[in-house]
DNA sequence: CTGGAATTGTG
DNA sequence: ACAATTCCA
C-alpha cells in the first residue's frame, strides 16, 4: 500500500513531521500538491501566488520531482488519487483555521468510509492553541499573559525531527505540472521581484544563520528602523512553511539569552497569538472583535482610499511605506503598523479594505497574522493599540527615518528637501515635484476622536 | 495618409 | 499577456 503526503502551508523537507512520520512507514510516498480554490474564505493574493509559485517548484526539486499537483476540490481530487495509487494513509499538516478544520473534518468522515487513514501532526504553531486556557478554561485575549504564562511558562515547543530517513517514491503515474495551477499573473509585474528574493527551504535556512550570527543581536533596538537590515526577513518563508517555527525557536535557545532573542521570540509569538485568536474567535476573520466597532460610521472615500493605496497621501512615509510594499512585495513592520494606522484613522477607511490590500501586495500575507494585525491598529482587536492612539507620520518618520533613507529611497524626488523639513516638505517649498497632503494631521485627528467618541 | 511594426504601459 | 499608442516606410 501507498501513502499521499498532502502538502498545505508547509513546503519544506526539513522537520516536517507529516513528511517525517510518512518516510518512516513501509509504505511508498506520493506528495501531493492541492491548489484549492473552493474551500477557502479568500483567494489568494497576487504576491502569494507568485511566491506560492516558485515555492512549489524549490520543494518538487527537494522531492527529486515526484510531487503531483492538482487544482480544485481538495476532497474530489483525493477520492480520485486514493482510487488510482492503492492509497491506505494521508499525512497532512494540522489545520488551525476555521474553513480548513471544517474541510478536514468532512474529508476524515469520508476517508473513514474507504478505510484510508488520515494522521495528522501540527507543522504550523509552537503552539496548539487547543491547550493554552485560563484557569477557568476560556481563552486568553491579552497578550502577555497568553504568552508568557499560556505558553511559555507551561509547554515547551515540539523538539525538531530533522530531516526525513529515506524517501521510498510510488512511480508517479501522472504528468501534472506545476503550470497547470495557474498561478501566475498574465502581466509579469513580479519579474522584478526575481533578484530581491531566493524562494526556496535553502535560502530560509541561510537567512535563519545570517540573522542567528549578526542582526539579532541589535533586534530590540534595529527592529524600528526601516532603513537598517534588522529584522530577519523570514516572514514569506515562515508564511509558507519553508523552515519551521520549532527548528527557529531551538536555534534561538541555543544561543547566549539575551533580551534581543527574548524580544524576537515574542514577535513569533504575536503570530502563535494570531492563530490563536482567530481559533477561539473565528468571526474575526470578517467582523469587528470587539462588537462596539460595528457601529462605527467609516468614511470610506474612495479617493483617499486609492491615494493611499498608490503612496500619494503627501506624507513621505506614508507613501515611501506604500511605494515598498507596492515594489518589493514587502514592508517593514513599523511602517506596517505607520500606513494602518494614518488609513483607518486619519482617513477613515475600515480596517478590512486596508487588509485586503496587503492581502493582496504582501509576499508573506499571512490569514490570520493579516486580519489580527490589522485588527490590532485599528484598536478593533484584542489587546489593541487604543483607538486613541494615532501615529503621527511626521514624527515617526522624523524618529525612525531620521536619516531619511528609507523614505528617500522609495520618493527619490524629494532628495534636494533639506532633512529637517524631509517629512513636512510643504513648510519647505510649495512647488515640489510632490503631491498635496490629502488630508491635514490635525484636521484628520480630530475627526477620528469624534467618530470614536460616537461608538463608546 | 495608412497599415503593420515597434514601443509603452499595465497589478 | 495584451491593449493602446507611437513610429515609420
Amino acid at each position: 500500500m501507498n501513502s499521499i503526503v498532502l502538502f498545505k502551508n508547509n513546503l519544506r523537507i526539513n522537520d516536517n513531521p507529516a513528511l517525517f512520520h510518512a518516510s518512516k512507514s513501509k509504505n511508498k510516498i506520493l506528495p501531493v500538491y492541492i491548489y484549492d480554490d473552493i474551500h477557502v474564505k479568500k483567494q489568494l493574493g497576487s504576491a502569494s501566488r507568485y511566491w506560492l509559485h516558485n515555492a512549489l517548484i524549490s520543494l518538487n526539486k527537494s522531492l527529486n520531482f515526484n510531487l503531483s499537483f492538482y487544482r480544485g476540490d481538495t476532497i474530489d481530487v483525493l477520492m480520485k488519487i486514493i482510487k488510482k495509487y492503492e492509497i491506505s494513509d494521508i499525512y497532512c499538516e494540522q489545520p488551525f483555521l476555521k474553513n480548513d478544520i471544517i474541510l478536514f473534518d468532512q474529508l476524515k468522515l469520508k476517508l473513514s468510509m474507504f478505510n484510508v487513514k488520515f494522521n495528522i501532526y501540527n507543522c504550523t504553531l509552537l503552539w496548539d492553541p487547543q491547550y493554552i486556557l485560563k484557569k477557568d478554561n476560556t481563552p486568553y485575549k491579552v497578550f502577555t499573559p497568553y504568552y508568557k504564562k499560556g505558553c511559555l511558562e507551561k509547554i515547551k515547543p515540539d523538539m525538531p525531527l530533522g530531516m526525513p530517513c529515506k524517501f521510498n517514491f510510488v512511480k508517479k503515474n501522472n504528468d501534472s505540472k506545476i503550470d497547470d495551477l495557474k498561478l501566475l499573473d498574465k502581466f509579469r509585474w513580479y519579474d522584478k521581484m526575481d533578484n530581491q528574493w531566493n524562494i526556496s527551504e535553502n535560502s530560509a535556512e541561510k537567512i535563519l544563520d545570517l540573522f542567528l550570527e549578526s542582526s539579532i543581536y541589535n533586534y530590540k533596538k534595529g527592529r524600528d528602523f526601516p532603513a537598517l537590515n534588522d529584522t530577519s526577513k523570514l516572514s514569506p518563508y515562515i508564511r509558507f512553511g519553508m523552515i519551521s517555527l520549532n527548528k527557529i525557536w531551538y536555534a534561538l535557545d541555543r544561543l547566549n539569552f539575551d533580551r534581543n532573542i527574548a524580544h524576537y521570540k515574542s514577535e513569533l509569538g504575536w503570530r502563535e497569538f494570531s492563530y490563536y485568536l482567530l481559533y477561539y474567535f473565528s468571526f474575526m476573520e470578517t467582523q469587528n472583535l470587539q462588537t462596539k466597532f460595528d457601529n462605527f460610521n467609516w468614511e470610506n472615500s474612495s479617493e483617499k482610499f486609492d491615494a493611499w493605496k498608490k503612496g500619494e497621501t503627501g506624507y513621505p512615509i506614508v507613501d515611501a511605506a506604500m511605494k515598498e510594499l507596492w515594489e518589493t512585495g514587502y514592508m517593514h513592520n513599523r511602517m506596517r503598523m505607520v500606513t494602518a494606522s494614518f488609513l483607518v484613522k486619519n482617513l477613515l477607511v475600515d480596517w478590512r479594505l486596508g487588509e485586503s490590500w496587503f492581502w493582496d501586495c504582501l509576499l508573506d500575507a499571512d490569514y490570520a497574522s493579516n486580519i489580527a494585525g490589522w485588527q490590532w491598529t485599528a484598536g478593533t482587536g484584542a489587546d489593541a493599540a487604543p483607538y486613541f492612539r494615532i501615529f503621527n507620520p511626521i514624527l515617526q518618520g522624523e524618529k525612525f527615518d531620521h536619516e531619511g533613507k528609507y523614505t528617500l529611497k522609495y520618493i527619490p524626488q524629494l532628495k534636494d528637501v533639506p532633512l529637517k523639513y524631509l517629512q513636512k516638505p510643504w513648510e519647505y517649498s510649495s512647488n515640489l515635484d510632490y503631491v498635496n497632503r490629502i488630508v491635514d494631521l490635525k484636521d484628520s485627528r480630530d475627526n477620528a476622536l469624534y467618530h470614536y467618541s460616537l461608538i463608546k
